[in-house]
RNA sequence: GUGGGUAUAGCGUAGUUGGUUAACGCGUCAGAUUGUGGCUCUGAAGAUCGUGGGUUCGAGUCCCACUACUCACCCCA
């Protein structure tokens, strides 16, 4: 075997790229239809901002991060999520000096995480996701929620669940720690190496340890949402409420912890059932203190990440068809003596904003006209020695087997018209 | 990073207790009388059996290592 691509990254064939840029295309839309606006950061950053931003506790930073020394001896990380390289992106350019809220998206950023490759889990993939900079309202969260919905949803998803938390603030959250660190102080024992060490640095993520034992342990350890404060309480509330009314279903579920330091009161997910078990598609948050932690003015933030290639995981295993477009719409065939005239006749048909093509392998007329069937061309369009002569072009319909001779100039408007007669 | 499974033409597979020229389907290409596709028929090309080592007179078949894929854990999109 010669060179294969590095573990975990994947091509995305000419024969299959129509599936990336139809989701593209939707999510582009439902983008814009919400006043967010494309933003295009660097592959990669300084190691310090994720350090700093994501958080050195969390395996992401420790021991998932793409990270090598450049020739500059700078330390350097292929960005292992979009939201950090979005901040970075807003405080470096004082966007936050424009009307605010500032709102932008992502589309296709490629994301690197030294994992062990599995099934909806490379090592690059490609997120979709949207930051919203400078609002504190809870009706943009919940925006953000139901734009991520509707989007799935509309691209046929079902057996979608929306989940949602609050994991509180700066004010509240070290009150909770302190009861959950109370709560499992006595119950050490029974934890996992893992979370005794998450039980000193991050007591939040033992909540989240699928280990059957520590679930065992934390059944009844206490809930962050009694501990929020008024502030917290009220924020949780109105994106219920705005939820609610807009008939979305949703769950609170008190577990949902995220992997990213960064986050303050709302966190989501949006899961599906598929045979493999729940698949997040969808993950987001608040983050209302991140630009402040990167230097910047003390600015409420929201966001989320989807990932392309889980969605479109997806929608395979829901069976949901993307149309497919044909490569060609005429391919024009030519007896050997003819190329020159067939060449031209492409070339006039491509100036009128029609995909055609004509054999560039010396095959035999019959082999021109299997070709052209195998690449879904809907029309064929021959030239040999009889319509040279005569300056004409036979237009095939492949589908019904209508033949017309036509003026070679008429080659264009013929085929448009054959194919509105058929309609 | 830890553990299980897999690795044979472009793709999907067969290969009997180790025994000579590794088989089949799909796909590709070419033909089935001279300028026409989809169906059918015929034929051809294409594999140092993932890589390296070992056992043996002999290895696709047994053993070891490595690599990749895959599943579970961890974590996440």
């Amino acid at each position: 075997m010669a060179i294969q691509a590095p573990r975990g990254t994947r091509d995305v064939l000419p024969a299959e790229s129509y599936r990336w840029q139809y989701l593209e295309e939707k999510m582009r839309k439902a983008a814009a239809l919400a006043g967010y606006r494309e933003v295009r950061t660097p592959v990669f950053e300084h190691t310090e901002l994720f350090a700093r931003g994501v958080g050195d506790t969390t395996d992401i930073v420790q021991k998932e991060m793409y990270t090598f020394n450049d020739k500059g001896n700078r330390s350097i990380t292929l960005k292992p999520e979009g939201t950090a390289g979005a901040a970075r992106c807003f405080l470096e350019s004082n966007l936050y000096a424009d009307a605010l809220p500032c709102k932008m998206y992502y589309l296709n950023a490629p994301i690197f995480r030294y994992e062990a490759p599995q099934s909806g889990r490379l090592r690059e993939h490609h997120q979709f996701g949207l930051e919203c900079f400078g609002a504190q309202d809870a009706t943009v969260d919940a925006e953000l929620i139901l734009l991520a919905y509707h989007l799935l949803e509309e691209l046929g998803v079902k057996n979608l669940s929306v989940r949602i938390n609050s994991i509180g603030c700066p004010n509240c959250r070290p009150s909770y720690h302190g009861a959950l660190k109370d709560f499992l102080v006595s119950r050490l024992d029974g934890l996992c190496e893992d979370c005794k060490n998450r039980y000193e640095r991050n007591p939040l993520r033992v909540l989240d340890c699928k280990k059957p034992g520590c679930k065992a342990q934390v059944k009844d350890a206490p809930s962050m949402l009694d501990y929020l404060c008024e502030e917290c309480r009220d924020h949780f509330a109105q994106l219920k409420a705005c939820l609610q009314s807009e008939g979305i279903p949703f769950a609170v579920d008190s577990r949902i912890v995220r992997g990213l330091d960064y986050y303050t009161k709302t966190v989501f997910e949006l899961v599906t059932e598929t045979d493999g078990g729940a698949l997040t598609v969808c993950g987001g948050g608040r983050y209302d203190h991140l630009v402040a932690q990167l230097g910047g003015p003390d600015l409420p933030a929201v966001g989320f990440g989807m990932g392309i290639e889980r969605v479109l995981m997806l929608l395979d295993s829901e069976g949901i068809e993307i149309p497919k477009p044909d490569q060609y719409e005429v391919f024009v065939t030519y007896m050997k003596d003819n190329r020159a005239e067939a060449f031209a006749l492409v070339q006039a048909l491509r100036r009128q904003g029609i995909r055609a093509d004509m054999d560039h392998c010396s095959r035999s007329l019959k082999a021109q006209f299997k070709y052209a069937n195998k690449t879904g061309a809907r029309f064929a369009a021959t030239i040999g020695e009889e319509e040279a002569r005569t300056g004409t072009v036979r237009v095939k319909d492949m589908g019904s087997g209508e033949e017309r001779t036509v003026a070679l100039a008429e080659a264009g408007d013929t085929i448009r018209k054959m194919r509105k007669e058929a309609e």
